[in-house]
DNA sequence: CGCATGGTTGAGAGGTCTCAAGAAAGGTGG
DNA sequence: CCACCTTTCTTGAGACCTCTCAACCATGCG
């Protein structure tokens, strides 16, 4: 039994997410898991097919959206983490050649088709939600468009631990980081040599430190002088 | 009377592209037109505000989102024309550090805040409008990230004539280019003069013809094959 | 005519890529 | 527990793409 409430924190991932957005009643919550039905697992590389599946939110596990072009160069549009919603908002409805892939062992609750927006707060939640994740995507197109590989490095580290510690999976300054580097490169527009060359030297620079997948944000300042795309 | 018909289709490019995304009945544009106020003329290069105005629809003129970096870098996040809305969807919502600029004299007609989504059919235009806009952000996203200065070249000026050949501003495979090349390139994430270069490189090739702010597209087949980003 | 703006071109520097090989880490069967 | 194999990370070297700086040309306008 001395499981279960760490159990229930971490299936509850997406409520916590939503109740970021709009102060959520239980009622709501009552009502929200009304809809919500199997759980199920997959396999790190799996292509969840975005176009065919049922709405879901992801109970842990790290996925992301991707693009692949004929060539075999991929761009990953965005990552999902637990407690996100897919198939809720309009960037994971699916859109012409965007998969869904897992990118580790991956938990998923699947939701009934239709919207879960059942009154009005939840209706708000889930509209805060979607336009975090279009801020986010925003974002990322800045990134790309404008930063060298440091900044965008720099970045997204900053992001994903926000993101991390809004859903309680970080450890004060440090998260575990579940990628290969060649995800990250595919995320941030450069190549996987270039995404290594670059932490050697946010590391020599004492910015972050990265033993096998934990990373710590050992100079935030540091950190956001470099990333922080802000106006 | 001899240019009413004209300025009427003109007008009403925003029914157009709503049009393309649902059956709308007379019914729907009356109702629509009803929601629909003042009309107004900006001059280039300024910021409309998004955070503090109403929504509106782009009468005619080109207008882009930008979000501008401390240090004077800018990305330009989506190009507007004739016929988009603004303020309706998540893209063109008020988001942080996003500023709403017009890049040629814009000619925008207001709306009453609040959603037009009046019926179901306008619900499914509106909603349909937005979906297309978040497939070319993300278009715009893979562009940035894995794709060369020619690739993003052909890629873009593709989008563009079919944007502009929907809305019946092309001349065949013509059509206006009204932004300077420094604009271009705040778009792609590339420098003004490599714009430059690589467009004289598309020109030497016989892909495009480009005669001041007039582009024509010489080779379709091979623009796309250039820029087409298909898995 | 002269100025301002935007486009074009050259040259060199710098960032990032590719190719390639070696080191470290992790998993598996004996 | 070890040996091996696979995967991932790391590093080097050189090529290539794109950038910056700078100058020059073209166009339009007062």
């Amino acid at each position: 039994m001395l499981s279960a409430p760490a159990t229930i924190a971490t299936e509850r991932a997406y409520v916590r997410r939503l109740k970021h957005h709009a102060p959520l009643q239980d009622e709501d919550i009552v009502a929200l898991e009304g809809r919500l039905g199997r759980v199920e697992i997959h396999a790190p590389g799996k292509d969840l097919e975005l176009a065919k599946t049922q709405p879901l939110f992801l109970i842990s596990g790290w996925a992301c959206l991707a693009h692949s072009l004929r060539d075999g160069r991929r761009q990953i549009i965005a990552f999902l983490l637990a407690g996100d919603g897919v198939g809720f908002d309009l960037l994971t409805r699916p859109q012409p050649h965007i998969e869904l892939l897992a990118l580790t062992p991956l938990k998923v609750r699947y939701a009934q088709p239709g919207s879960l927006a059942l009154n009005e707060r939840l209706g708000r939640a889930f509209a805060g939600a979607a336009a975090e994740q279009q801020t986010r995507l925003v974002g990322h197109l800045v990134r790309l468009g404008r930063q060298t590989a440091y900044e965008r490095v720099a970045h997204l580290l900053l992001e994903l631990h926000g993101r991390l510690a809004e859903i309680g999976e970080a450890r004060g300054e440090g998260f575990h980081l579940p990628v290969k580097q060649e995800v990250l490169a595919d995320a941030l527009g450069l190549s996987l040599v270039h995404v290594n060359r670059t932490l050697q030297q946010m590391r020599r620079d004492g910015l972050i430190d990265l033993r096998g997948s934990q990373v710590s944000l050992l100079d935030r300042p540091g950190l956001e002088l470099a990333g922080d795309q802000r106006a």
